[in-house]
RNA sequence: GGAAGCAUAGCUCAGCUGGUUCAGAGCACCUGCCUUACAAGCAGGGGGUCACUGGUUCGAAUCCAGUUGUUUCCACCA
């Protein structure tokens, strides 16, 4: 790596990031294997199989990727395990989708047939996100990469299953579900997005039934938003509080235009001040009317199938999709005279998250596990502290759900995931076992005849996260999930549990908290001591990034545009925990502009030449000594908000210390003049500053700092900057860093001196400085400021032959300027500012006299507002002072 | 409807157990500069009643209450 090239002007990050990425690897860099040092774990959340990368995930996996290489350089044994999620209804959406653009519908396929087509399209397709994660720098430890699906990981899934039925947690029911009628499965509450949807208020008559099934003249008014379902209806409902319909007591209606009769009954439930107060009750197509069916013993009457069209039992209608037949019962009510008015109404309708279709209420049978001991047990972990959440404020959001939790609907109409091992005999009893072969041995002990042919295995799959809540114990020792009795294999014992998790806020309940549940069922332990949640990336505007906005930038696109480092910089800049986070492409370009200074940096210090005979200047040792404090204080501060997950505080501090720090005052001060050389022990001192920058940016910005890193000296044939310990805080002086903030101060006001009056910055300034500056940066300040001669002086004044014509004052430090502004302007200058701190002075006496205050407060609050008063006080007569020298003349 | 969080410069946010880190940072902005590392740069500069109203206190951006605005989560009325 040591060619002599010309380095050009602006860093080219395309050149180097492939390099070095295809370097890691083959030096087998990112991969770790257990050993006797301490672990550092992260599990990758994994992401869809058939993903694309979006900004999303370059935030989580940028954070994921700063804290494992940090935890690597801090001398860890760090493991990232990469992996992807089958993500069975979004998978089999694309996958169903895919087959309907070659004119092949799933319902014409077997479930073998469909598999095939599914797992050829995802060897196709599939991981081609983890492919995407390196173009980010991601140091995924690849050859541990899993795939939920993978057979070894389905068999964790399955076993999961069977320990839980065996426990009886696991338990067949039928119950109101959420049902998708495009992807033809049920789905999760968590699942169902509501949104307000502008729709109507049908107010629809019921006529009263004379007893033999003819309408009277007497009727009620219901009001509905589903007036398609009212063949369904199973009866009518009405408060029994209500005055209003006590009337209607023992009375039976008429369903209009099918003329069915059904009674009138009475529940709490409804409220007499919504609607008309008479409710419909329609068991089969509502959860709440289910549970008052229920009450009541109802029939359950099912008008609407899989893909949302009316049946038979419908009676009129029929095979009419649920919308299209909703607009023509109005016209059929209308007509019949049993539409009484029609309301707009607003309310808020739930929609399927993954296929946006209208959810429909659906009675089905479903597998359930029990979640009151797990939630229990998974609110202990966070309760208890055992788990950190960062930030905090996210345990009231699990409390709350841990508290409300129902049972979990494990089970998904789909094919393209885990299919539950449940298998049902001829004569419709059930046996649950890991393998068909068990399952058949269990069958054959209630049944002896039975063979295999016999058996019938559950359509169903299981829902996804019920793979993914065993992922940070599966993906190390896959034969532990349903097997707490499997003594965990090496690499299960070593990294479990992981160290850090982090995630989107928004899987909290699918996967946190599940994940949780199962390290305590199986491990009996953690699966990871802090979470770290991620904000959602917004645009400027404050909108999710979504692809029907088309607000969301292409990753891979940014990354080309500003190199890899660029676009982690300018995720990380924005990115306080928690916080939702508004991305703007002029972040990424400040990145850029980083990574260029970096390289700029570089450049410059390449080019100096070392004389050995040289001495060190005065300038030069103090430039040294001072940034060796400065990185000391710096290192110190970082590893602290590091150990907060203060990740983008952690960046700013480096940021500031290389651009300003390094840059604009270190680099300043050594620089030797053109073409001159520069004395051995500032040029070493440089060296050493630059490499433990390079360490202290790597995190953050792999490529350029490895680039950087391997050409700033010879390097041994495989060595990494990854490898390198970070740098450690050395103690620090603050009072000196202090004495150089004097000196910078000084500067610039010497400097904007210059601006106002138009001297160039080539023409030295003469100055003198009284107080508290050191003498011994007085060197520094006539390199910074260029001042011709500068000394320290007792006091100013003419009696010393000082003229002051321009004095500023920093800290209890003054510095006068000679001969070189107008008297006039400087007076109302000085007297504007002695006005200034006389209010001051007076603000800091008023408190003092205030006999409360100094009996109250404590002694060194008031200490300090004296030395306020003291410092004041000092600068108040060297201001007179000034003033009455600039007015004598 | 229930719960939680947030409100500080044009923008994004720090500001810990009230007091020199108290009004800050970065970006943006304005004014000079193509000065031999970098115009993706350098130097200088302006900018905020800390949402509002009360209270506690010697002292409040910070603690308490209320108001307004806002975000998120939960539940959902047919």
């Amino acid at each position: 790596m040591s060619e002599k090239k010309e380095l050009s002007a602006k860093y080219n990050p395309s050149e180097v990031e492939d390099k070095w990425y295809s370097w890691w690897l083959e030096h087998k860099c990112f991969h770790s294997e257990p050993n006797d040092k301490e672990p550092y774990t992260i599990v990758i959340p994994p992401p869809n199989v058939t993903g694309i990368l979006h900004m999303g995930h370059v935030l989580n996996n940028t954070l994921n990727d700063v804290l494992i290489r940090k935890a690597r350089m801090d001398g860890k044994n760090a493991c990232w395990v990469p992996g992807t999620d089958h993500a069975s209804i979004a998978t089999e959406n694309k996958v169903v989708a895919r087959l309907r653009d070659k004119g092949i519908s799933k319902e014409d396929l077997t479930r073998e047939e469909f598999l095939k087509y599914a797992w050829e399209w995802k060897e196709e397709h599939g991981g081609i996100i983890l492919q995407q994660l390196r173009k980010l720098g991601a140091s995924c430890d690849w050859d541990r990469t899993r795939f939920t699906m993978e057979p070894e990981l389905s068999d964790a899934v399955i076993a999961t299953f069977c320990y839980f039925y065996k426990k009886g947690w696991i338990y067949r029911g039928v119950r109101m579900v959420n049902w998708d009628p495009v992807a033809l499965t049920a789905i999760s509450d968590d699942e169902v997005i509501h949104k307000d949807t502008q729709s109507h208020f049908y107010h629809l008559r019921y006529h009263i039934s004379d007893g033999q099934g003819n309408p009277t003249d007497k009727y009620l008014v219901i009001a509905t938003t589903r007036p398609e379902t009212i063949m369904a209806d199973s009866a009518i409902c009405v408060n029994p509080a209500d005055e209003r319909y006590h009337w209607l007591k023992g009375k039976k209606v008429l369903i209009p235009l099918i003329n069915r009769e059904i009674p009138v009954i009475e529940d709490s439930y409804v409220e007499m001040d919504f609607g008309t107060g008479c409710l419909k009750v329609t068991p089969a197509h509502d959860a709440h009317d289910y549970e008052i069916g229920l009450r009541h013993n109802l029939p359950i009457i099912n008008i609407i199938d899989d893909h949302g069209r009316l049946t038979e039992d419908a009676v009129i209608l029929v095979g009419e999709d649920r919308f299209e037949a909703r607009k023509k019962i109005v016209g059929m009510l209308q007509e019949a005279g049993n539409l009484e008015k029609v309301e707009e109404y607003t309310s808020p309708v739930g929609y399927s998250e993954r296929t946006d279709a209208v959810i429909e209420p659906k009675l089905s049978a479903q597998w359930f596990l029990k979640m009151e001991d797990l939630a229990a047990m998974a609110l202990e972990s966070v309760e208890s502290g055992k788990i950190k959440f960062i930030p905090d404020k996210y345990r009231n959001t699990y409390r709350h759900w841990m508290e409300n939790v129902r049972d979990w609907c494990i089970s998904r109409q789909l094919w393209w995931g885990q299919r539950i091992p449940a298998y049902y005999l001829p004569d419709g009893q059930m046996v649950v076992e890991e393998t068909p072969e068990k399952a058949l041995e269990a069958a054959r002990a209630i049944d002896p005849s039975l063979t295999a042919a016999d058996l019938r295995q559950d359509e169903d799959v299981l829902d996804t996260w019920f793979s993914s809540w065993l992922w940070p114990i599966s993906v190390f020792d896959p034969k532990r999930p349903g097997h707490p009795e499997h003594e965990p294999n090496k690499d299960l014992a070593y990294y479990y549990p992981t160290s850090d998790l982090v995630t989107a806020p928004d899987i909290i309940f699918f996967w946190v908290a599940r994940m949780i549940m199962a390290g305590g069922e199986f491990m009996s332990d953690i699966p990871f001591g802090n979470v770290y949640f991620t904000g959602i990336v917004r645009d400027k505007l404050g909108r999710k990034m979504s692809k029907t906005l088309g607000n969301s930038p292409d990753p891979l696109e940014l990354i080309k545009k500003y190199g890899a480092d660029a676009v982690r910089i300018g995720m990380l800049l924005c990115s306080s925990a928690g916080n939702d986070i508004f991305y703007d492409e002029s972040q990424v370009e400040q990145g850029r502009n980083f990574c260029n200074k970096i390289w700029n940096s570089f450049r410059l210090v390449k080019g100096w030449t070392v004389d050995e005979s040289l001495e060190q200047s005065k300038v030069n040792s103090i430039a040294v000594k001072w940034f060796e404090n400065k990185l000391n204080q710096t290192v110190a501060q970082v590893e602290e908000y590091y150990s907060k997950f203060r990740i983008s505080d952690a960046l700013m501090a480096i940021y500031k210390l290389f651009w300003d720090d390094y840059c604009s005052w270190y680099l300043e001060a050594v620089k030797p003049a053109y073409g001159q050389p520069l004395d051995k022990a500032t040029m070493d001192a440089t060296n050493l500053f630059l490499e433990k920058l390079l360490k202290m940016i790597h995190p953050v910005m792999p490529f350029i700092s490895e680039e950087l890193w391997q050409s700033l000296a010879d390097r041994k044939e495989g060595e990494t900057i990854m490898y390198q310990p970070s740098p450690v805080a050395g103690p620090y002086d603050e009072k000196y860093i202090a004495a150089f903030e004097v000196v910078k101060e000084f500067s610039s006001g010497i400097r904007s001196v210059r601006q106002q009056k138009n001297i160039s910055p080539k023409e030295p300034l003469d100055v003198k400085v009284k107080g508290d500056f050191r003498v011994e940066m007085i060197p520094a300040l006539a390199k910074f400021a260029n001042t011709g001669s500068a000394e320290m002086v007792n006091d100013f004044g003419d009696e010393n032959g000082v003229t002051i014509s321009s004095a500023m004052t920093v800290s209890a430090s003054f510095i006068s300027l000679e001969g070189r502004v107008d008297a006039g302007e400087e007076i109302a200058k000085i007297e504007s500012e002695l006005a200034r701190l006389n209010g001051f002075l007076e603000g800091v006496r008023k408190k003092l006299g205030n006999e409360a205050f100094t009996a109250h407060a404590p002694e060194k609050v008031v200490a300090l507002e004296r030395k306020k008063e003291a410092d004041a006080l000092l600068k108040i007569e060297n201001l007179e002072k000034s003033l009455n020298s600039l007015k004598t003349k």
